[in-house]
DNA sequence: GGCTATCTGTAGCTATAGCAACATAGATGA
DNA sequence: TCATCTATGTTGCTATAGCTACAGATAGCC
């Protein structure tokens, strides 16, 4: 069963440096479990408690952070091969601080955590490898969080905006690009209002600086947007 | 010279189950640089090459964000013990992601963390411990980050407020306490305006849920607080 | 004690963005 | 093809918080 998924998890930063061998001889340790989920499922509660983290096999998962207004923040969107909850489950704080709902239907690997830090399983110099591999995993997450930071820190809408459209351009290297949400989700990633954030793009648009249809952009004068943020 | 400062070390999170005596033993593997810095002075820039990252030793030092403006994020103020910059000298991008200023009179140790990933000390067996430590460290740095996004994410004012004062009162466990910030760097802190914040601080203590002067603030209605987060 | 720095609180004006409500246009499905 | 639903754009009103400027209070220093 796991082998059918063993291609995904070779691509997974965790077993970075192993053979695939290697992978399928140690996953009897690891006890995995899979689990599959609709569109829109709630995968994780905040507050839930948690002595694993997940790898997402499948689909489209959102971490999120919502208020009892119903307000909601979107931490990221993961897919194949990439790791959720890693951070809180090695911080060993006991329960997930985040909701996590599929964004489609997906299928999901959880890990425990057990096994990392009380090396058990057949092949022990790997062991090493894979604490390694999540040390530079988690900083990487951590950074990640970090420049999100720079964005949430940012006072004025357009400045939120040329930095997030800046940085897609230069992600993608082209001058027009997809951005992977819609208006809905790219106001809850700003955390923006969506109809000041359409009044706003309308405005950048009307300058000369960007066009825009749906979730297609070009930028048309990238020192503007440069200069905005 | 490092004999001086074993006690503060072995208070660091990244010496937590080694003896005093093989903190001593591993140090020359390290070639440790200690820094003296006085108030104000700027200890690291955005930019600047990085392949080692901070031990505060003596005084605080602040990591902070800076725009062009002069407008000022801090992330986090760090004493005695503490490391800054590991996350980002984790992630190996090679560089500082924030600047690093001197709060106060500080002396500052930086190790390089090409020791920590290639094993070639006396005590090979700390080596393993080490980065188990690391692990834990950054990723309950980087939870503290996702919190911090839970502060920034909050639209209105009275919420950060009330969040920030909130877990002030969980962390001392006490109804008054002093904040280690003066207003400006609070306000810094919270990502708004002095003016503004002195404003809304004046009306919660109006309606009668707080007290406060200057740092030292007390809560008098812990549920009327708890309600505006 | 008196001087100066810095910190904190206050007030008025203004710009920004939230919100609700509605309009339009694709997309989906019977 | 039509009907429905969802995504997106638009508008007016309003509340919030930013900003500048100033005033009072405190602390440090000579």
């Amino acid at each position: 069963m796991i082998e059918k998924w063993l291609p995904i998890l070779a691509r997974c930063g965790i077993f970075e440096g192993l053979q695939t061998t290697d992978i399928l001889d140690m996953m009897p340790c690891f006890q995995p479990v899979v689990r599959s989920y609709a569109k829109d499922d709630v995968i994780i509660r905040i507050g839930d408690l948690q002595d694993n983290f997940g790898v997402v096999l499948e689909g489209e998962i959102i971490v999120q952070k919502e208020d009892y207004a119903g307000n909601r923040l979107i931490i990221g969107t993961f897919g194949p091969a990439e790791l959720f909850g890693e951070v809180a489950a090695f911080a060993k704080i006991g329960y997930w601080p985040n909701m996590v709902v599929a964004n489609s239907r997906c299928q999901v690997l959880f890990l425990p955590i057990g096994k990392f830090t009380k090396p058990c399983c057949k092949i022990c110099n790997a062991h090493q490898l894979l604490i390694e591999n999540m040390l530079r995993i988690v900083s990487r997450k951590a950074l990640i969080m970090n420049n999100r930071i720079s964005y949430l820190k940012v006072k004025s809408m357009r400045e939120k905006l040329a930095a997030f459209l800046f940085e897609q351009h230069q992600m993608t290297g082209n001058r027009t690009f997809m951005i992977p949400m819609n208006r809905e989700q790219l106001a809850d990633y700003l955390n923006v209002s969506r109809p000041s954030m359409s009044r706003e793009l309308g405005r950048i648009r009307d300058e000369g600086v960007i066009d825009f249809y749906r979730s297609s952009f070009t930028i048309k004068d990238i020192e503007a947007l440069r200069r905005m943020h």
